[in-house]
DNA sequence: ACCCCGATGTTGATCGATCAAATGGCCTGC
DNA sequence: GCAGGCCATTTGATCGATCAACATCGGGGT
């Protein structure tokens, strides 16, 4: 922000320290350190007389000093996943942009890196661990009997997961972590009443296959509100994410008879809405709901379940810091966060 | 990669430390620094003997303590742009994750910031220079009269751009910078090429407009390649991108009378696609050619030039290592790196 | 014999911050 | 009037690595 004009261009000298701040105003470096990190232990003469050199002299502190003294990085890690082949990709970027601001906004910065598979992911904590320092880690898509999680458990590093400990039914018992999640259940649950107060009566589920965490969570939803509403609860396919499998598999559904479909990605979805206008079925478009809001869904005009991720990363970015700087802070909380996401509805009608 | 077992579980004493290995085996904290930076510089008993050590208890070197000594801190600044609400967001997580990996074969890690605007970014530069101690940056979507640049040079801190230096006619004497870039103009071309050959002979243009650096590129691209086979190459819309924009501009263009579409990016193309089939000139949508290859080009099945985008991701990595490890090698190479896309050729039709 | 050299390995100083403990001044209470 | 305490600040030690300079030991070359 405060970028001073003097700064860019006069600085020919050496690069400013906490000594040579100390020297220049005629004060121990102990106290130049105490006002950048308890500005009330220092008197209000000295404050200002110091506070107006560091300005001067646009000092920052260095990292690495800091880090090598107080074991602390202020990194947070975050692991890129093979580039998503799926349409849902975006979401990962909109959570890695989210992410980085709540980081900077609460002084961390991300350290990203990549890894094949999950236990290449958790070489790369240890390594990153030992070398960078990182303070913590942020993870994603935490599935059942996840590694990652009991393995940084085990070596008691602080994270935080987007995702629920699935498979932990024993929750009340075992050790849990930090984590939140988005309430994928109700985004399906909510998308079918939608669709049935417009006056659906046969809603289709085109979803994955059993035993992903996420998955099954927005099929739940969907039973239950169908359940609920007496409607039938058996139009179901599961399968692989992808465009071409949203395709058939809607094309299956579509042969039994269903008035309206929600689908648990977009990718799914957009194969679904091909499959309808291919098969002159276009009055079914309108009736179609996706999940993830991604800009493909936007573009094209499909309604889809939009995740509050922005929300999700500031609350991830909080828990995580509150762990690191209070390790000894209670126990993995309650079923820590659970946020609602929300059917943006729209029509592909209405694009042409 | 290999996660000792042992170091897994016992690891219950003091995080090792060179001293602590100089102390274990009998050598000097400096011998065991050597072997890690300089491994010929020890002789053959005792580096086995520390070598062992070392794997024995899983050490690894401080980065804090390193980067303090030496200045270094083996980081690469990397900006996060406000999350692309168009669908092309996805090439900027393809080119993040392979960046992301090759950074870390040569030894580098990427540290992720977010910034509004450019001005921003240079703030951002200037505080992760002094505090993290960044050794360089990765820039994208460089643009006309580029800020960022600019500043960087004049500070003397090592980037290098994936872009050209765009409006630097003056490239010859002017100090320039090391950047690599797709040669877009070389994609629209054979983009044309190709259709031609197929029999279009009315190829219209659906592109940005005028201004941006990478959009002029792809349009001089179209004009080359039309006039080379003497075909009319008025048949353009320069709009902003997007969807919506993108069905607009083709329905004019469709008035027009065209037989065959190059878009200068894949959101365009998905609205000229929709379009086309909305007014019933189904036949045209194998005609089509959109830009960047992007996930949603692949599922609808548009035909789209892909970028070598991880090609691009290593030679940046590669360039950028270099000037940071040779600060005084021979200034900014010649034109540097330009690398050639591929049209990817593929019909909508055999999808449903 | 002598001197110098390369190959190995060692020691002291240093990078820039924070921690822990000590200092000196001033005020309060008995 | 003096012990005890609090405040603001200072001093010495330390985090874990690298740099620079120096020791040690065999060999050649002449």
């Amino acid at each position: 922000m405060a970028t001073t004009p003097e700064a860019a261009g006069v600085q020919r000298t050496a690069k400013p320290t906490l000594n040579s701040i100390a020297r220049a105003t005629g004060v121990s470096r102990q106290t130049v350190s105490n006002l950048l990190n308890d500005p009330d232990r220092v008197a209000e003469p000295t404050r200002t007389l110091v506070n107006d050199e560091i300005r001067r002299v646009g000092y920052r502190p260095s990292a690495a000093a800091r880090q090598l003294r107080t074991r602390r990085s202020h990194l947070l890690g975050f692991r890129m996943r093979p580039s998503g082949d799926g349409i849902n990709g975006s979401i990962h970027d909109r959570l890695l942009h989210a992410l980085t601001a709540r980081a900077h906004e609460r002084g961390y910065s991300l350290l990203v890196f990549a890894a094949a598979d999950d236990a290449a992911e958790i070489a790369a904590y240890q390594e990153l661990r030992a070398t960078n320092a990182l303070d913590g880690f942020l993870l994603t898509g935490t599935n059942h009997g996840d590694l990652r999680s009991d393995w940084l458990r085990e070596h008691a590093i602080p994270f935080v997961a987007f995702g629920r400990p699935w498979g932990r039914e024993d929750a009340a018992t075992s050790q849990v972590h930090d984590w939140i999640d988005i309430d994928g259940g109700a985004g399906t649950d909510d998308a079918v009443r939608t669709l049935a107060a417009e006056g659906a009566a046969r809603i289709g589920f085109l979803g994955w296959p059993e035993g992903s965490g996420a998955g099954d969570d927005r099929f739940d939803g969907y039973l239950r509100a169908c359940r609920a509403l007496g409607l039938p609860c058996d139009l179901v396919e599961r399968v692989e994410d992808g465009f071409e499998n949203g395709a058939e598999a809607a094309s299956r559904l579509l042969a039994r008879g269903i008035d309206a479909l929600v689908c648990v990605s977009d990718s799914l979805a957009l194969g679904a809405l091909a499959q309808m206008r291919g098969s002159g079925r276009e009055e079914l478009m309108a009736h179609l709901v996706g999940f993830d809001d991604t800009p493909v869904a936007r573009a094209v005009g499909i309604s889809s379940v939009d995740q509050p991720i922005e929300e999700a990363a500031r609350r991830m970015v909080d828990l995580l810091v509150h762990r690191i700087e209070h390790p000894d802070s209670p126990p993995p909380q309650n079923p820590v966060e659970l946020l609602s996401p929300t059917v943006r509805r729209r029509s592909p009608a209405n694009t042409y």
